[in-house]
Order: C-alpha cells, then structure tokens, then sequence
DNA sequence: TATAAAATACCGACCAGTTGGTATGTTATG
DNA sequence: CATAACATACCAACTGGTCGGTATTTTATA
C-alpha cells in the first residue's frame, strides 16, 4: 500500500550486514565492510541507519520475521493430533536447514553471546525474541500432554532441550562443515519424543 | 620440573583474556583491555605473547585442558557397567556447570562461530578439539550399544546430540540469565537415554 | 500543467578515538 | 653483567560517526 518502495539499497545493506554477522559477529562487522560490500559510502549508509546498532536491530528484526514466517502455515494449521503437529514442526525444521544460508548460524546466538556484556539494547531484544520462542514451544507440548495425558513429559524441558539442540548442532555444523549434524539430532530428537508418547506412563501410578 | 616459573604476570593475562573472550568474543577483545585489566602495559603484553592470535590460542588451550584434567578421573575409572559411566559423566557435567564462570560458555563455540572465516589457524585449534570431544563420546557410546546389544542406538546421533545441547544450553543460559536450563536439559537427556536403554528393542526382530 | 518547494538518496572529505603492533628504552634479578 | 620482565612512546590502519553538499524524485501550488 504505503510503504511500498522499499529502496533496493536498504536491502542490500541489509542483506550484505546479515552475512557479515552470521560470519565474524556483529562486532566484528565494520561498517566499512557494509558499504564496501553494498558498494555504497559511509554518507550513504548513514542516510538509511542512524547508527550501527540500529542495523543490527533491523537484520535480527528480518532474521526473526524470516523465521516466523516459514514456520507461520505449520503453527497455525490444524492437525488431528498435537503429536503430529510437533513432528510436522521438526520435519519443516529438518528440510529447512538443509539450506546452506540458515544452517550459518543463528542471529539470536550471535546477539545473545556476543553483546550480553556490553550491548544492554541489542541483547535485550535477542533475549525477547528467545522468550517468545522458548514459550510458543512450551505450549505446544503443554497441548501434547494434556491430550495425550503425559505426566511424565516436562514441556519445559523438551522445549529448551528442542532450542539448545538447534543452537548447538548450528554451530557443530558450522565446526565440521556439516550441515547433516542438525538432521542427525533432529531425527534422534523426534525418535525419542516418539518413544515417550507411545511408552505406558511408567510415573506415579496411584 | 623445567617449566615451573609460570610467571604470574602470563596467567593474569591468560585470566582476564578468558573473561573478556567468554563475554564479548575473541575480536571484540582488545589487547588493550587485556593490558588495562591485567594491570600491565602494551610493551608488557608482548613480552608474554608474540601477537593477538596466540593469546587466543594459549587461552583455549587452556579452556581445553582444564576440561579434561575435570573429566580425567570419570572417563579412567572402570565401571561394572558402561551405562553407568556415562550417566556419572552427566551427573558430572550437570554439577559441574553449576558454576557460574562455566555457564559464561564455551570457548570453543565462540572460535568456532567467530573465526571460521577470517581466522583459519584458530578456527582449526577449536574445530581439531570439537572433533576429539565427538570422537571421545561416540566410543564411550559405542561401548555402551555393544554392550548392551542395543541395535537401534545411534552412538553418533547421540554424542552429537549431548554437545549440541551442552552448547545450546550455555546460549540459553546466558540469554535467560538461568543456568537451570542447563541442568534441565541434561536431566532429560539423561531420562531419555535411560529409557532407551530400558526399552525392548523394537527394531528389526528376525 | 508548468513550476516552485521540499523531501529523498546519496557522495566524499573529515574527525577523534581505537586497533594491533613495534622500537627503544629502563629496571630488577640470577 | 646478561637476561628476563617490564615501561614509554609511537605508528599506520581502521573504528563509528559527522558534515556540507548535490543530484534526483516527489509533492504542492498557481
């Protein structure tokens, strides 16, 4: 409608800073390199971001925008089962960091690791976007166990256990140039989900 | 022995690079600082080293060793069965990342996601040392699936699985400011792994 | 619809401070 | 007195950021 020209040089300076942060870090990415890479100048750079931090925050906002939107038709499609919505979660994750540009790292990673100590602002929206992660996660599997009556399944722990896995296997894959590492903890992942769905509760019995 | 006269001077500085390198990264990290907090000048500083990078390597050369001097008694003692060793290794982990400067993360990761492409001597140290962890995991796995003629266990799905979750599990911790998450996921990476055991193979029964 | 006004998108020079690193000292110690 | 263990002063390159200026495009107006 409105804000329909979205200039092609914002853009590039987005997408050439998003590739520099998944590879060296945001501080580690100069804004010389930006304009280098976007074949621009620092006056030109300075017209589209106020500062550096701000560009940060725009390429982790469209990291997180990204993301939410290829999971968006899985989360919000019904299934006759939550168990079957889970794993149709895992499988898309599965396919999706097939991609050599995702299977790079993780932005949110990057800010939380690398400017908890000295970037207040940037760390805090990471921090934000974890949370809301972490907590859609947990209600999924809440709905899996009350549905199928698990007393034993720790939703929390699953779903923290879910986002360590891929942060870590991210950077596995990124040590050993294989990006097969997060398929491997993802079958095994789901193996074992499996395994506790379809075991008798073997917990308290009164 | 020969090496004793450890000068102090070299482990501060090998002290306060850890901290620095563990809260902003390894280029975020000026040897400026490094000489600001260890309470030293620049022409002190490269005394001790001959340059920035080899800092860098003395530094996760230590991370390493330390690690394995915690392990050593675990991984050499003898159990009557080898489930049991690995679960001491977790419980060990478990207690072990209790401590606050452990949780902070892991050098390893931090070479790893911040040098792979514009360090390659140090990403090469950190990424020699992933593969020695891996490999060490996956024998101690493998002694377990023979031992216990457990077809189904995938030793490498499985110790890749238990870094990537240790390493996940220090980015939520940090992002979350709760090192519980790392005690969490190690629980239910434990019970899960029990359960495997305990369960009947269901796999291929000819 | 021609034109004035204003906003947009950029350039290139410049700035103060920081970067890793060096060259030349000085001081302690065995 | 020779060597280790520092300090001091310095450097070129780079850091994030500013500033004045200029085409180009959009918008308001007569």
């Amino acid at each position: 409608m409105s804000k329909q020209t979205t200039s092609s040089t914002r853009e590039r300076i987005l997408y050439v800073a998003r590739d520099l942060i998944l590879s060296r870090g945001f501080s580690a990415m100069s804004v010389d390199m930006v304009c280098a890479q976007a074949d621009i100048t620092k006056g030109g750079f300075f017209h589209h971001f106020p500062n550096k931090e701000a560009l940060g925050e725009a390429v982790l906002r469209q990291f997180w925008q990204d993301a939410a939107n290829r999971q968006e038709d899985i989360l919000h499609r019904h299934y006759p089962a939550q168990l079957d919505k889970i794993c149709a979660y895992l499988d898309h994750a599965m396919t999706t960091y097939q991609d050599p540009q995702l299977s790079q790292g993780c932005m949110l990673a990057i800010f939380t690791m690398g400017l908890a100590d000295t970037n207040p602002d940037l760390y805090a929206v990471s921090r934000s976007y974890f949370s809301q992660w972490r907590h859609d996660l947990i209600s999924m599997f809440e709905q899996l166990k009350t549905e199928q009556a698990l007393t034993s399944l720790d939703a929390t722990a699953w779903s923290e256990l879910y986002i360590a896995m891929l942060e870590g296997a991210l950077i596995l894959a990124k040590s050993s140039h294989d990006p097969h590492v997060i398929a491997r903890t993802l079958t095994l992942y789901k193996q074992q989900l499996q395994l506790l769905v379809s075991q008798p509760d073997t917990s308290a019995k009164p």
